[in-house]
RNA sequence: GGGCGCAUAGCUCAGCCGGUUAGAGCGCUUGCUUCACACGCAAGAGGUCGGGGAUUCGAGUUCCUCUGCGCCCACCA
């Protein structure tokens, strides 16, 4: 307490965050708030944090996603539960890998060249050094995680989850391997799965061949727009109905170029009114031939590598890239009579997600999570509203992803991930897979036996994240008591990678759903509305604007600017308004501190409250009310935004204007007294959306406990809740606002001062609030009563008093005649519009008994202000 | 081919269960060296809530339909 003076000379006329966030941040730290323990007799609250990637730096989809989860994390934990914000990273295989191939490439070195030892001796090296930055990022933004839980998705906790995950699913026969037609990504030289598969409609050429019947008897006019894989051509398909192919069928064409024969057959996947109707079927380069190939047992002739490169089945071709060989084939073609005819084609391409390379579909062994059996109980949990959505309609989505779900390929040809726990056989074959490392082949007992090459899906571990974090398979106590977990905070973005995989992993591994609520936000867009994306280098980084604004004015716009599900613009105009609002509050604080100066402020409010107390009090309460339920609600930014109406508007605008002359006065302590109370009520509530600079601010103004972030959130209480004494403060506060009108209108300077005569019915009301008119209302003397008698004065009419201003020079009775008419007009007609529906008996036996009343209410009120504006007229 | 979202003040967006005179920020206009704040104060202008129809005592809000943007899913080569 004896430093407040000193702190409050401390204050700077304008808040400076840096300084402040990194002190506070530690402070926060020293004092262990961000942990989590289980079994403390509180309710536990439990986020996970969406793992960023090691590679990652923070964007404002990070800044986002984050600070809605500080916000509901620090709320939670205000409101007494024990709330654990449990922290990590993901290993991000192909983005890592890439990382590290790229940058050894710059010192002339290959992954072969190293090894697979040496390679991820240096992606450990990799990950100590850059793996801490997007952490100490996350920091920035005064996230609250329990640091002392951080987890990594392949620390040994994580891997062990991930390997009794794996055996476990082998066992159930979930986990198959098997030779499929897989999305290939060249660059990459992974398989990926086709949730990474990314489809844009390209502009392509639709290339028609003919393909000569063995017969003689003619042609086959078929449509490609991949002429280079006639060189897998395996046979051509028609549909059975086809008329005009009927008699084909069964028959065979000779392959151009290749100079083979191939049969023709039918097949109902082949749509009879597109192209000639006809379809080449290369069973290795395009999965839909694929199938066509097992159903009518078709040869499998691959041409194209693992690095897009023609190989030796392509003949002459064999080392040309892809397009090469398309170019060439066409020309040929072109050459021999083959090529009937080109024309522009629209259509969907796939491409890497990660690196936008067009996936070349690929028949290979690859590991494959059967998902039928998985998907049913996930859409059930959700169905059953074990999970729930907010908002509700990414329900749809989920269901429809799970209803047409396909085994999920699992295994990737990198080395930097979790690697497959199977070991081969090079005797007998069999395929060990287990807990431990065998030595042995488990069948014939051989010791030649070898661990598979490759590595997990990302997802797999992510699948895992909210229970391997808490311990499982181990049964904890943290498992025990935070999991299920609460709320699951991501981008719409990622509802099928993760999301969907966490759902059916929790449910197959721990019986339970992982979550009770998935919160889903939208995309973080420029200014223009466009995506931030590197590559059009529209990205606004975060960073920047923590260094320039402050996190809490950057927390701030992002919960403002936050509808559940929705896109939001982020624009620094934005962020200079948070940045101003920011300094609202830390002047607020300071006006406080000032007016505290030396004195004893007791906490709690004082025992004899004034009207504007009163006001001030009720408005807080009916304020702490309405938060707390948009908080429930996930309505994060609208609670927001009357935080800050309620800051702005009701306390700065007008209770600290209200106090200020008492504060000069007799009654001055219990002025400080409610200040300081609404204060650090108010930054309570405000503390989970900017923690920052509310935490300094109630550390410098008195107090009780050690830390805001842990003190108790406010609760609506009935002792607050002043209804008479906000009608009455509304009644004055309506007064003020005309009559400043009125001064505005006529160019009054506030240095004129004017006497003013109220006339009103609420004289008591009027006279509690009279001091107020001085400062606000510019007036040199104050009368409440009635029938005073002015010459020159102009009139002013509220619906509850009829306010005059004598004021000689500035008196137009002409003008003063035809504002107060104009303004009767509008009265009348309001009132016109209320009465008829008050007249309407459809309206009075119909409407609710309480919207009735309001109309009737208001009738009165317009009533009231209409035949006092008829008064004023009469009596200019 | 399915599904979803958005369309409200000049701009960016709120607006929950339908119920007084539709809100905010920025911008704009006018005035203000008011002893917390010009990153401020006071006052103000600006909206037939995309078009049409329906339900209702009452619709920005519900339903149908149309138009325009945007997104997601899907194996017509």
């Amino acid at each position: 307490m004896e430093n407040i003076e000193q702190r409050s000379k401390q204050l700077a006329k304008t808040y400076e965050p840096n300084e402040v966030e990194n002190r506070i941040y530690r402070f926060w730290m020293e004092g262990g708030y961000f942990h989590a323990v289980p079994n403390s007799g509180k309710k536990p609250y439990t986020i996970v944090i969406p793992p960023p990637n090691i590679t990652g730096q923070l964007h404002m989809g990070h800044a986002l996603d984050n600070t809605l989860q500080d916000i509901l994390i620090r709320w939670r934990r205000m409101q007494g539960f024990e709330a654990l914000w449990m922290p990590g990273t993901d290993h991000a295989s192909i983005a890592t890998e890439a990382k590290i191939v790229e940058a050894m490439a710059k010192e002339g070195i290959s992954k072969e060249d190293i090894g697979r030892e040496g390679f991820l001796k240096r992606a450990w090296e990799w990950k100590e050094t850059y793996g801490s930055r997007i952490i100490n990022q996350l920091k920035k933004m005064g996230s609250s995680c329990d640091w002392e839980r951080e987890r990594f998705t392949m620390d040994e906790g994580c891997s062990k989850a991930v390997r009794e995950v794996f055996v476990r699913l082998y066992e159930k026969g979930l986990i198959y391997r098997g030779e499929r037609i897989i999305n290939w990504c060249t660059h990459c030289r992974t398989s990926i799965s086709d949730a990474e598969v990314e489809f844009e409609e390209k502009e392509a050429t639709f290339y028609h061949l003919r393909y000569p019947l063995t017969d003689g008897s003619g042609y086959l006019e078929l449509a490609t727009t991949r002429p280079e894989t006639m060189l897998g051509d395996t046979a051509v398909a028609v549909h059975p109905d086809d008329e005009r192919y009927a008699h084909l069928i069964g028959k065979n064409v000779i392959l151009p170029i290749v100079n083979k024969e191939i049969p023709i057959i039918s097949d109902t996947y082949v749509e009879m009114d597109f192209g000639t109707g006809v379809v080449k079927i290369t069973p290795a380069h395009d999965p839909n031939d694929f199938e066509v190939g097992l159903r009518h047992n078709l040869p499998v002739v691959t041409v194209i590598d693992e690095g897009g490169i023609m190989n030796e089945f392509a003949g002459k071709y064999s080392g040309m890239t892809i397009m090469e060989c398309r170019k060439e084939i066409v020309k040929e073609l072109e050459e021999q009579g083959w090529l009937v005819k080109t024309e522009p084609l629209k259509h969907n391409v796939g491409s890497c997600y990660r690196c936008r390379t067009v996936i070349e579909p690929r028949i290979s062994m690859q590991w494959f999570v059967k998902m039928e059996p998985l998907a049913g109980p996930a859409t059930e949990a959700v169905k059953n509203r074990y999970t729930r959505f907010v908002p509700e309609r990414f329900e749809k989505v989920y269901f429809h992803w799970l209803e047409n779900i396909r085994d999920w390929c699992i295994s990737r040809q990198l080395w930097w991930g979790h690697r497959i726990p199977a070991w081969y056989c090079q005797d007998c074959g069999y395929v060990t897979v287990g807990r431990d490392d065998p030595s042995v082949c488990e069948n014939c007992g051989s010791s030649d036996i070898k661990q598979d090459e490759d590595t997990l899906d990302t997802w797999f571990s992510s699948a895992l994240w909210p229970f391997s974090t808490l311990g499982w398979p181990d049964k904890t106590p943290e498992l025990d008591y935070f999991y299920p977990t609460n709320t699951l905070v991501t981008g719409y973005d990622i509802i099928f990678f993760w999301v969907v995989r966490m759902m059916f992993s929790g449910l197959e591994h721990t019986g339970k759903v992982p979550f009770d609520t998935v919160f889903i936000h939208g995309l973080v867009r420029d200014a223009q509305g466009q995506k931030m994306s590197k590559s059009l280098g529209n990205g606004i980084d975060p960073l920047e604007i923590i260094e320039q604004y402050g996190a809490d004015a950057l927390r701030f716009t992002l919960a403002a600017g936050n509808s559940p599900g929705n896109d939001m613009r982020f624009t620094t105009e934005k962020a200079e308004a948070s940045r101003n609002f920011a300094n609202k509050l830390w002047n607020a604080a300071r006006f406080i501190l000032m007016n505290i100066g030396d004195n004893k402020v007791e906490l709690g409010l004082p025992d004899k409250l004034e009207l504007e107390d009163k006001w001030i009090a009720s408005r807080f309460n009916s304020v702490a009310a309405e938060i707390t339920e948009n908080l429930e609600k996930f309505e994060l930014g609208i609670a927001v935004q009357k935080l800050h109406d309620f800051i702005w508007d009701n306390f700065c605008d007008w209770y600290i204007e209200l106090c200020k002359s008492r504060l000069q006065g007799e009654n001055a302590s219990g002025g400080r007294q409610v200040l300081v109370f609404v204060m650090t009520g108010t930054l309570k509530m405000l503390h989970p959306f900017m923690p920052f600079i509310t935490e300094e601010i109630w550390q410098t103004l008195p107090h009780e406990g050690e830390a805001l972030m842990i003190s108790p959130w406010p609760e609506y209480d009935t002792a607050l809740d002043f209804p008479e004494e906000e009608r009455e403060m509304e009644r004055i506060m309506e007064a003020i606002r005309a009559i400043r009108n009125r001064r505005a209108e006529m160019n009054v300077p506030p240095s004129k001062k004017a006497p003013v005569y109220i006339e009103t019915a609420f004289i008591p009301t009027f006279e509690r609030g009279a001091v107020f008119f001085e400062k606000l209302a510019w007036a040199s003397e104050i009368k409440v009563g009635s029938g005073f008698e002015l010459d020159r004065a102009i009139s002013i009419v509220t619906a509850d008093a009829t306010i005059k201003i004598p004021m000689d020079e500035l008196v137009d009775k002409d003008a003063e005649r035809s504002r107060l008419t104009r303004e009767k007009e509008a009265v009348k007609k309001r009132l016109d519009g209320v009465m008829a529906r008050l007249n309407n008996k459809a309206f009075t036996s119909k409407a609710p008994a309480d919207v009735v009343n309001t109309a009737k209410e208001n009738a009165a009120r317009l009533n009231e202000k209409l035949t006092l504006l008829e008064q004023s007229l009469l009596n200019l």
